[in-house]
DNA sequence: CTGAAAGCGCTTACAG
DNA sequence: CTGAAAGCGCTTACAG
């Protein structure tokens, strides 16, 4: 009792509970309640065979009576398999993850499971303190995109059946199914593309050189550089956070000083994004190309010229071959690469200003 | 055995497994291997005192050889508190609820909670679906951007204790909390905004009218015309789903005809983004204000003006009462509604042109 | 067609 | 400091 106002302060559902979950009835209560064996319950709400029409209906009476939900946390227990996959990616909020959770989530869906999901925030020791919670929940396959370069904590997991596929990035110093789009093909493709429109002196920006993705951007663009015959110097490339302070920064530093670049390519879409920004405000035309496609790309003056990857087909992908190794159908794991696929809109085919 | 390469195609994980989860060891099994008692082992695994060091020594050795991680699903059902919530929404792959979903998850992440998450797809029935199914996972709370009209089905739910929030959209015919836009009082600014800058003839897309902030906008839309002496002519106003097709075909009837619009509210994201696209290839300029704001708004020529809703905070309000509702220290039910802004980019404020 | 007993892997409440 | 017994809410394996 609150001593001014003579209300209970503490709400209905919080007064000590007879049984737990507030006070769910169980199967037992409605057994008591129908008058039949715990079984019987069990048939009924499981709509298995051998129950006579007259007992069914005295069960299921019963079961809207008390408003019974059978509890799938027992059940699990009981039968081995959660129904449940964990997915772990490195921030909910990046739009380029939504299409791909969102792909996770239907192939799930199609085998009756449900998506447990969280966000690593690129921190290798919150991906793993994630990853374990999802295992100890005993989700039974885990789909992650890795923050971190070491995954042997994974290991006792995954000899404990824990079906484990890995996207975008491989999973490091494990042996694990992954997912890939093709990192280094699209960015030299997308460099040559810039290349095989007059320019020479093209900057590479692109994320944290520990991210397998972004080492692999940086591969592909020293490649078309060196099959164009081109010798990169150090001032052209910026690797780091993604942040849009440290990428405008390093924008900046490239265009400026006695020998500018004329052409950046961005190693992702938070990249591209901020390089659109800077170069809206710039004196000169400058080239780009974006690994990742956006919205609206089309739509800015000029459209940006993007090697696009599919992050749906990527998650569909690592879905099904979760599913594969759960059903048994998956032999050892492998590496599935996807390709990328240039998208001309005007940036990446500009010629190179004096 | 396959007969063709004599490869067993059955892998190790397959077959028949003695325990179930694999073979995962259980606290029985390090106690076993400890020598000690299980309820030595529950107290190192939980940290609990009451264990000398070298006992402690013992089972840990034991857990680190045998691989035991913790079954929580078991603990769960013995705990009565699954510390994880679930979160429905109407699309993973929608940018808008990104921020939401990572504001839910940090908040939940900070209670110690892991978050369940599904799709609805605007159906009611799979929104009742996904419901149920993390009820029957016993959840401990549940936050729900609502697709159907109709929660009924929630009241044995909340009656067992289920915490409850509803996101963007109220609760239909229970009483629940709910945290909300202003989408009323925005539309209403916004169009105000449009009027205050020469424009009578405004026409208003918007998402179908079973939406509730579908229908509010439309209500701030009206109140602003009305307010402006505008009487509203039929033709102004297109409501319905908002895949790209039909919003461009009620963008075009409006801007064609004998008495065009000249300017154009849009009641979502995704409408403003299809009218963008009509605009950008239309003779005329066209005002545009959107509702929410959409990231590369200021890049586009013009910027487009928008009202913001401020999604991360619809999310981090919604789990902060989800989580009070959870200790108790919410009493009733209540409707929260945060305020929408009105950013000015240069869409909103060009002339009408005749 | 029906149900009592045992057990899933933990924690709780208690006793030594 | 330590552990045996009972129980969470189901399903499994059996017996009637």
């Amino acid at each position: 009792m609150d001593d001014r106002t003579g209300l209970r302060i503490v709400p209905d559902t919080a007064r000590p509970p007879v049984n737990r979950y507030g006070n769910r009835p169980t199967m037992k209560d409605v057994a008591a309640r129908a008058g039949v064996g715990l079984k019987t319950v069990s048939r009924v709400v499981n709509g298995e065979p051998g129950v006579t029409p007259d007992t069914e209906r005295r069960v299921q009476e019963a079961i809207d009576a008390l408003g019974f939900r059978r509890n799938d946390s027992a059940r699990v227990l009981r039968k081995g398999r959660t129904a449940s996959i964990g997915l772990v990616l490195e921030d909910l909020a990046d739009p380029f993850y939504g299409p791909l959770s969102r792909a996770v989530e239907e192939v799930a869906r199609s085998h009756g499971a449900l998506l447990i999901n969280g966000s690593s925030a690129e921190d290798p020791d919150r991906e793993q303190e994630l990853v374990l919670a999802l295992c100890a929940r005993r989700v039974d396959g885990l789909v992650v995109i890795p923050a971190g370069d070491d995954h042997r904590y994974l290991e006792p997991e995954l000899r404990a059946g824990v079906a484990t596929v890995f996207v975008d990035r491989p999973a490091g110093r494990i042996d694990a199914d992954v997912v890939l789009s093709d990192s280094f093909g699209g960015a030299r493709d997308g460099v040559a593309h810039l290349i095989a429109h007059g320019h020479r002196r093209v900057g590479f920006i692109g994320d944290m050189p520990r991210i397998h993705t972004a080492a692999e951007r940086l591969r592909g663009y020293r490649a078309a550089m060196e099959q164009a015959g081109i010798p990169v110097e150090d001032s052209w490339m910026s690797l780091g956070v993604t942040d849009p302070e440290r990428v405008r920064r390093a924008a900046e530093e490239m265009l400026s000083g006695p020998d500018p670049v004329t052409a950046i390519f961005a190693g992702n879409n938070r990249v591209t994004v901020t390089v659109v920004r800077v170069l809206a405000r710039h004196s000169r035309p400058v080239a780009l190309v974006g690994f990742d496609d956006f919205e609206l790309a089309d739509l800015l003056r000029p459209g940006v010229t993007v090697v696009a990857q599919d992050a749906a087909a990527l998650g569909r992908t690592a879905a099904d071959r979760l599913f594969r190794q759960l059903d048994g159908t998956l032999l050892a794991p492998e590496r599935v690469q996807l390709p990328t696929r240039l998208i001309t809109r005007g940036s990446g085919e500009l010629p190179p200003a004096v």
